[in-house]
DNA sequence: TTGTAAGCGTTATCAG
DNA sequence: CTGATAACGCTTACAA
């Protein structure tokens, strides 16, 4: 079934009176040596026909489609606050078009990850990044263990040709936990969502969490907080429990915003003033942490250049360079607000 | 260039000893009454060889790609305060795959619109969502003309093949005048962002304003507000002195979030209080009306689902299907918060 | 300098 | 019931 009134290449060729394959060349700037009349000849014609060579058959004589595909975990992350997603996908759609990709949005709602696995390597694309996926997530594996092009943005896992682009939590997590030793702090909590499955920046963090307050010799504590992360709601008898009894901890690092958000709302119904009682930090650094009643004092990603990263990675993936680096990171920076206040063991 | 490794449906004939054609139709469901034991034996092969038939190839034999297109105005909106984009495209990324579709996403940030009309006409979908352009988009028309399957999302323009899914604002607009009258005010202003190009939206909106103060009996007065419109920042001179030199509004409907934030705001500068001195309503109801210092009244509309109806929408025009309407509309509903106090003659 | 022709992986027409 | 075979629109050896 031919596609309605479509300029082909034939039709180019005929009107400038040569072959489809001179056409072809001249139009792909192939300079097989054509003679310049030629060559203006068959420009002319295609300008003058309104010309577009077809996406489809090009990719499917060239191997290559152009077009790099975009598996976000869920539709609703999208709008989810603090628009991680949305930020990373501003970065990765500003970034494609400058090396000539268009981007698929794979539908993030299949039921069962082999449906997303058949529809990624059908050939639509070139090659994917994956957003915020688990640790262990048998569809970037899979797409690993066929070397399908893949880029994990925002997490990784511990296949061994996993390449990744996410913050430097480790780095990120370190500055924070010095940041409120030197404010004086001398134990320190670390909040984490509780999810099914681990996330692998949970993970890093954790870690990182642990070796930092070590070294800064104060002590650590790290607590997975039973939330449904549904916007702010949730069982808050955890975090109420952890205020109200007795707690060394006089700081937190919160995992997220909104998690952060909640505990300062809880500590302000507890009583507990906020910074002067308890120190905040979360991460993300966006208008949640900003608009906070007291506003929070958070470890900020680029997520725009991360997104941008993922891209010219994947561009790098497909063409077969060289990447040096299978996980690139970038730095965080503490965005200092009104949640901390000195400890009480101030120099 | 053979696509590497990729298993093509001639392989898994040849494995269940038959015809291409054979193995396609059992695939494809087209049921030429195949023999059941062909059918398990294709099917068995299929599974085996983890055969996925290639989406380029299809979509060159079909005409059909089962892809639809997506045009942000740019990649910036999917960051603004607000997200009106990226609500959109959740409604968009819920909806397209139920009903089999991929969705492209299009370089929004194109030099010239013609670099966009190829790409769009490239056979890369089969459709194509416009979201939030100019009311005289040289694309738009372009599209339409050559009777590319189109849909304008949150807007429309002139043309007389226009499909486009909306809010109404022309009701919103009434319910809102409506509801300041009978709070009692008398003199009701509208206050829209001055862009370079006319908005259709600002249009209907204008329009419906003129339409409804008139019928309510209460004087109407539209401003545009010559504002950068960069997130909150811009010259504030003009919305000063409306408020400032004695006017007779009492209240203000405001075409953006920010820009309502603003006049709050500047109001609060200038020491003119809302709402008691001033009652304020903005559209689009987000956390933005929501988390300002007080809360303000908007007029919602329901994102997600503009965005899906625009996908289905869609499909019937790329299926042939008649759409009795051209213009699907939205109901907006007021979400009443705390910035409108009753106008100096209530009931 | 240009043209012929063989693919790329499907679908679909038509014989057998 | 099944199998050749010709598209679909383009790229690219290879020939002329």
């Amino acid at each position: 079934m031919a596609i309605k009134g479509r300029i082909t290449l034939r039709d180019v060729a005929a009107d400038a009176g040569v072959s489809v394959t001179t056409a072809s060349f001249v139009l792909n700037d192939q300079d097989y040596a054509i003679a310049v009349r030629t060559q203006q000849r068959v420009r002319e014609a295609a300008e003058r026909l309104g010309y577009r060579p077809h996406s489809n058959a090009r990719a499917l004589a060239t191997g290559r489609t152009q077009r790099l595909g975009i598996v976000l975990s869920s539709p609703e992350v999208l709008v989810s606050p603090g628009a991680y997603h949305a930020k990373v996908l501003f970065g990765i759609m500003a970034a494609a078009p400058l090396i000539n990709y268009n981007l698929i949005l794979h539908s993030a709602s299949y039921p069962d990850w082999r449906y997303l696995y058949g529809d990624i390597t059908s050939g639509v694309a070139d090659g994917v990044m994956l957003i915020g996926r688990h640790y262990n997530d048998e569809l970037t594996d899979a797409l690993l263990d066929n070397h399908f092009p893949t880029v994990c943005v925002s997490y990784n896992t511990h296949h061994p040709e996993c390449i990744s682009v996410d913050c430097d939590n480790a780095a990120g997590i370190n500055t924070a936990v010095e940041y409120l030793k030197n404010l004086g702090h001398r134990s320190i909590g670390m909040l984490i969502d509780a999810y099914d499955g681990i996330r692998s920046w949970d993970e890093e963090r954790l870690a990182s969490f642990q070796v930092s307050t070590a070294r800064a010799g104060v002590r650590g504590a790290a607590y997975r907080v039973p939330v449904e992360y549904c916007g702010g709601c949730g069982d808050s008898g955890f975090l109420r429990n952890l205020l109200l009894n007795d707690r060394s901890e006089t700081g937190f690092i919160v995992g997220s915003e909104v998690l952060a958000r909640q505990v300062e709302q809880i500590a302000l119904e507890c009583g507990v003033q906020v910074p002067n009682e308890l120190s905040v930090i979360s991460i993300n650094s966006t208008e949640v942490s900003e608009n906070a009643v007291v506003p929070i004092t958070s470890l900020w990603q680029p997520l725009n250049e991360i997104g941008a990263a993922a891209v010219n990675l994947l561009n790098d993936i497909i063409s077969g360079r060289g990447h040096t680096n299978h996980h690139i990171r970038f730095e965080m920076r503490l965005d200092v607000r009104e949640s901390c206040a000195p400890g009480p063991d101030p120099y």
